[in-house]
DNA sequence: AAAAAAG
C-alpha cells in the first residue's frame, strides 16, 4: 500500500484556496447575522472544536504521516490559523457527539480491523474489509507492478490454474460487519412482484440449495437470513427470468444476484478459470462508477472464494496492461465500468459469446443519457448473445418511467419487476432536515454543522468538482480532517480518499455525485447536501449513504431558494413520504413554484412501480391491484404523477 | 449546465 503511494506523493496544490481567501472572510462576516430557523433552533453551541482537532492528533498521527488522501495532513496539523470558536449555535448534528472525537479516538482508524458494529448482509466491509482490496489484490506486487511495468510484457505468466488465496488472506476477504442487526424489521417490508408467473420466494438460504462452498461463504460473510430482495430475487434468477429490481443498496441486492449466478455456473460446470489469450466470461456486471464496481467485485470474490469461478474487475484510471493481464489469468465474472469494458472487448481480449448473464447495477443510471449509448454498444458488441439468449438483470433504488421503457430494449418481454420496500429511498430511518440558506452563508453553516459531528462520518455532497476541491480545502484549513472524491482526481487519490473515509481517518468526505450511488460505507452517520442536486432521485441516492440497514442516519440539505426552488415540490413529497417534518417555508416555496413539478425538468418521472401497470406495457400485466396498495414499503407508494 | 465513463 504505502509503496505505491510514496512514490507518488499526492501533493494537491489548491490555487483556489489562496485565491479565494478573501471571499471566505466576507462570507464569514455575513454569516454572523444568520439567525436560526427551526432546524438550527435555540439550543446552545458546541465549542468542542478543540477536542476535535486534538483528537485527530492523538488518534491518527501515524496514519496521517503515512500519507493523506487529501492534503489534510498539513492542513489540519499545521496552518489554518483561523479556527474560530464560535459558540451559541446549535444544529441537527450536535445532539450527542460533543466529546466523541477524543473518546472514540481509536475506534475507527485502525486498518485491518474489519468486523465490528452491527450490520447485515451487504454492509459487511468495514474499514478493514475495504483495505483488504488494496492489500490483497494489489499487494502481491500487482499494483506496483502495474504502475511500473505498464509498458512491459503483454503476456503474464502462463498460469493454467489460479490457486485460491492462502488462508491468511481469508480473514480480510471475509471481513464483514458483525451480524446481529435487527433483521426482523425486514419482515415488515412489503414486496411487490409483477409480471407473469413469478416463482415462489424462498424463506431461508437452505431453500436456495447452494453448494457447500457457497453456503460456507455465505455463512462466513455473516449471512443468516435472506433479505427480501434475496428471498425473491434468488428464485427469480434461478428460474432463468429477466429481472428489474427496485431495492436500495444495502438491502442485499449484490448477493441476490451473485449467489444464484455463481451457483448456476457451478451447476453447469462451465466455469474453469484458466489462462487463455482470449477470455470468455459467462457473466458481465456493469456499474456507473469505478469505486462501485470495485465494491461489487469484492463481493463476487468473497462468494466465489474456494470455487473455480474467478471474478475480475476492470475500470479506467489504472493501467490497461495490468487490467488485461488480470483478465487473461482467467475470467468468469467480469465486473467493469463501461468504458474500460468496451476497451478490452474491442481489443479482442474478451469474447462475449459465452455470456449468459448481464447485470446492470444502478440500472437507471446505466441507461440514462450519459451511459445509454455505451450500453447499447455493449449489448451490440460482436458475439454478445441477444437478449433472448441471455439473462439480463437490473438493479437500482430508483427507476424513472422513461428509463423503465428504455430498459425493455435490454430485457426479455416477460421480465419480472420486483419492488422491495423503501424504493426511492427516503427511508424513514433517515432524519431529513432542510435548511434555508443563501449561497453566501453555506460555507460557514457547513463548518458549524461539522464541528458538532465529532468523529461521526459525514459525507458532504457538492455539485461540481471544482467546489468539491474548494470546500475540502476550506475544511482542511479549518482543521476538519477532510478528504474528497470526484472525477478529476487521480484514481489512486479517489481510492485513498474512500479508504481514509471508510477507516475514519478522515471522517469528512466531500464528494460529487460520483459517490452518490451504491457505495456501502460503514457508519456514515451524516449526509450533508451542501448543494442540492438537480434531480430528486439523486437526492434519494445521496441520503441513502446513511441510515442503511436499520441504522439511523441524518441528512441535512442546504436549500438556496435562488437555485433550488425547482426541486421544492419533489422534496416536499419525499419528506412527507418518509414521514418527515416539512418546514412550512419549504411548503410555501413548493406551492409558489408553479408550472413545473420540479420533479422532472426533462420529463423524467420518478416511479417506484412497474410502468407496465400504468398502461405502457399492458401486454405483460396480470390483473393487479392498484399500484398504491401493493407497492412495497412505507414510502415508495407515492403517486408521483 | 454538471457528473460520470477510455486515454
Amino acid at each position: 500500500m504505502e509503496d505505491w503511494e510514496d512514490d507518488q506523493s499526492p501533493v494537491v496544490t489548491n490555487t483556489t484556496f489562496d485565491n479565494k481567501e478573501s471571499s471566505w472572510k466576507s462570507a464569514g462576516d455575513g454569516f454572523g447575522s444568520q439567525d436560526g430557523d427551526n432546524v438550527w433552533g435555540s439550543r446552545k453551541g458546541s465549542g468542542d472544536f478543540k477536542s476535535f482537532s486534538s483528537g485527530v492528533d492523538e488518534n491518527g498521527n501515524k496514519e496521517v504521516d503515512g500519507g493523506n488522501s487529501w492534503n489534510g495532513g498539513d492542513c489540519f496539523r499545521g496552518r489554518g490559523s483561523r479556527g474560530r470558536g464560535r459558540g451559541g449555535f446549535r444544529n441537527p448534528f450536535n445532539s450527542d457527539s460533543q466529546s466523541d472525537f477524543v473518546g472514540r479516538g481509536g475506534r475507527g482508524g485502525r486498518r485491518g480491523e474489519g468486523g465490528r458494529g452491527t450490520f447485515p448482509q451487504e454492509r459487511r466491509r468495514g474499514g478493514g474489509g475495504y483495505r483488504g482490496q488494496d492489500e490483497e489484490v494489489f499487494s502481491k506486487g500487482s499494483q506496483k507492478e502495474h504502475e511500473e511495468k505498464e509498458e512491459g510484457e503483454t503476456t503474464g505468466p502462463k498460469v493454467s490454474y489460479v490457486p485460491p488465496p492462502p488462508p491468511e488472506e481469508e480473514n480480510s476477504i471475509f471481513a464483514h460487519y458483525e451480524t446481529g442487526i435487527n433483521f426482523e424489521k425486514y419482515d415488515d417490508i412489503l414486496v411487490d412482484v409483477s409480471g407473469s408467473n413469478p416463482p415462489k420466494a424462498i424463506m431461508t438460504f437452505e431453500e436456495a440449495q447452494l453448494c457447500e462452498t457457497l453456503n460456507r461463504n455465505v455463512a462466513k460473510s455473516g449471512y443468516v437470513k435472506p433479505t427480501p430482495v434475496q428471498k425473491h430475487g434468488i428464485p427469480i434468477i434461478f428460474a432463468g427470468r429477466d429481472l428489474m429490481a427496485c431495492a436500495q443498496t444495502g438491502s442485499g441486492k449484490t448477493a441476490a444476484f451473485l449467489l444464484p449466478i455463481l451457483q448456476q455456473l457451478m451447476n453447469d460446470g462451465v466455469a474453469t478459470s484458466k489462462f487463455s489469450e482470449v477470455q470468455e466470461p459467462e457473466v458481465i456486471i456493469v456499474a456507473p462508477t469505478r469505486e462501485l464496481i470495485s465494491q461489487i467485485y469484492l463481493e463476487a470474490r468473497k462468494f466465489a472464494y474456494g470455487t473455480c469461478v474467478r471474478p475480475v474487475v476492470v475500470y479506467g484510471g489504472t493501467s490497461t496492461g495490468f487490467t488485461i493481464r488480470e483478465v487473461l489469468k482467467g475470467c468468469n465474472v467480469l465486473c467493469g465500468t463501461p468504458g474500460r469494458l468496451l476497451d478490452i472487448i474491442g481489443r479482442g481480449e474478451v469474447g462475449l459469446s459465452k455470456v449468459r448473464y448481464l447485470v446492470l447495477d444502478e440500472a437507471d443510471r446505466m441507461l440514462d443519457m450519459g451511459f445509454e449509448p455505451t450500453m447499447r454498444k455493449l449489448v451490440n458488441s460482436p458475439g454478445m448473445p441477444p437478449k433472448e439468449e441471455r439473462q439480463t438483470l437490473m438493479f437500482s433504488a430508483t427507476y424513472p418511467e422513461d428509463i423503465q421503457r428504455l430498459a425493455s430494449d435490454f430485457l426479455k418481454v416477460d421480465y419480472l419487476f420486483l419492488a422491495v420496500g423503501v424504493v426511492g429511498g427516503a427511508c424513514s430511518d433517515i432524519e431529513q432536515n432542510i435548511i434555508q440558506v443563501t449561497r453566501y452563508s453555506k460555507r460557514e453553516q457547513l463548518l458549524e454543522l461539522l464541528k458538532a459531528t465529532g468523529t461521526e462520518r459525514t459525507m458532504v455532497f457538492v455539485e461540481t468538482k471544482r467546489s468539491a476541491d474548494f470546500i475540502a480545502t476550506f475544511l482542511c484549513q479549518e482543521k476538519v480532517p477532510t478528504t474528497s472524491i470526484h472525477g478529476d482526481r487521480e484514481q489512486r487519490e479517489r481510492e485513498k480518499a474512500l479508504g481514509d473515509f471508510r477507516t475514519g481517518q478522515c471522517p469528512v468526505l466531500v464528494a460529487t455525485s460520483v459517490a452518490a450511488r451504491g457505495l456501502d460505507i460503514e457508519q456514515v452517520q451524516n449526509v450533508i447536501n451542501f448543494d442540492l442536486p438537480k434531480y430528486i432521485d439523486e437526492y434519494v441516492h445521496r441520503i441513502g449513504r446513511t441510515g442503511r440497514c436499520g441504522n439511523t442516519g441524518r441528512a441535512v440539505s442546504f436549500f438556496d431558494p435562488e437555485s433550488d426552488t425547482p426541486l421544492a415540490r419533489a422534496l416536499v413529497k419525499v419528506l412527507s413520504g418518509a414521514k418527515q417534518e416539512v418546514p412550512s417555508w419549504l411548503e410555501e416555496v413548493a406551492y409558489s413554484a408553479h408550472g413545473t413539478t420540479g420533479f422532472s425538468p426533462h420529463g423524467k418521472v420518478f416511479a417506484s412501480t412497474d410502468t407496465r401497470r400504468g398502461g405502457f406495457f399492458q401486454k405483460n400485466s396480470e390483473p393487479q391491484p392498484a399500484a398504491q396498495s401493493t407497492s412495497a414499503g412505507d414510502d415508495d407508494d407515492e403517486d408521483w404523477e
